[in-house]
DNA sequence: GTATCGTATAATGTCTACAATCCCGTCAAT
DNA sequence: ATTGACGGGATTGTAGACATTATACGATAC
């Protein structure tokens, strides 16, 4: 139910702004407000939904302040991320890292023109993301990294597809600095990234 | 209702691994489950109520290896915070700063023996922290941050009286940074605060 | 014509009831 | 004695109904 919800707003189906109308959506869902009730509140505690009591609940609105903290969050929090990886890299992540990284030179080779080639890049890239915070072992700085990406493609998945060649070749580079544990490389070029 | 389970479970009420029953919260707290479903949601985002579908919730059980990625993150937040916070600080936050240290010092200057000065000197430790969070203007930051203090005062809260008053000198020290605008000396002496 | 008050409507917050599921203890069969 | 099936009790998940509150619109007074 709240994957349901969280998808359609991340994919555009309801606009920042727009009123989340509890009867509404359990109709179009076809349950009761008791389950819509409890996704929104998980939603909210997610950032992707604001709820004022009394009032309802609306696709949260990011304001350009707000773009730019998040956008200033996560470049910190990857640097942060880098380097813990670059720290704690254990062998067996290293393998998979590279493993993962030829996959998807393999596959940014290709003309990138192809719809399920992009598709499949960005699953890749996700991949890696998910990798990286594993090798920094801490879950809660993951789990929160988690969230920080939902947002930045909920608020520029637009544009991401012209920058996924660019940004796989600075996902080889930041792999490189991890796996040589080079600590303050990885995390300087995590940020930028 | 949130606010009630959450103090409940940091001061001790119910001990980490604790099944929280609904019917049962429901009755002491003399409200139906609904409000109480909805707290516990709202608590296990939070992190300090872990909920496994169909068999209910129980107060977070956090290992070592938890602890010590939750330590770790905070200090690296802190610093994060704090070298923010030097680079943005306002005028008029930094007076605000300042005032708030001086009336720590004048409580710290005192014997700490008594419980109501120590309540006190905690509460200004709180505002100081707000206030830094603030200066550094990013309030994504500031949120997590504040979750975090929560379990590190739900972890640690019982030492917490016997460092006071080293804390508070730190502080003096990493707002004399942040003035001053030294973002790297801020961000330092704020991690290993 | 404007402002204010009252009422109607719509939406949220909460409660009670019921259905679905899990857990534990008992009992029988091998 | 151990294992497996079967019930009963307890607990969660969901539905539907009611109470409460915010908002919008219209009527009335000035």
């Amino acid at each position: 139910m709240t994957d349901t919800i969280r998808e359609a707003i991340v994919y555009g189906q309801y606009q920042p702004g727009d009123r989340l109308v509890e009867d509404k959506l359990a109709e179009e869902l076809a349950v009761s407000r008791n389950p819509i009730r409890e996704a929104l509140l998980a939603l909210e505690g997610e950032g992707l939904v604001k709820m004022v009591p009394r009032k309802g609940a609306t696709v949260a609105h990011l304001s350009e302040e707000e773009t730019r903290e998040i956008v200033e969050l996560r470049a910190a929090l990857e640097g942060l991320s880098a380097r813990l990886a670059a720290r704690r890299c254990t062998p067996d992540l290293g393998r998979k890292i590279t493993e993962l990284l030829d996959r998807g030179n393999q596959l940014s080779e290709k003309q990138l023109s192809e719809k399920d080639d992009q598709d499949a890049l960005e699953e890749i890239n996700r991949e890696f993301h998910t990798l990286v915070a594993e090798a920094g072992a801490n879950r809660y700085l993951a789990d929160f990294m988690k969230s920080l990406r939902y947002k930045t493609y909920w608020l520029f998945g637009s544009v991401f597809g012209s920058r996924a060649g660019q940004s796989w070749k600075e996902h080889t580079e930041i792999s490189r600095a991890i796996l040589a544990g080079d600590e303050d490389l990885a995390a300087i070029l995590a940020n930028r990234h």
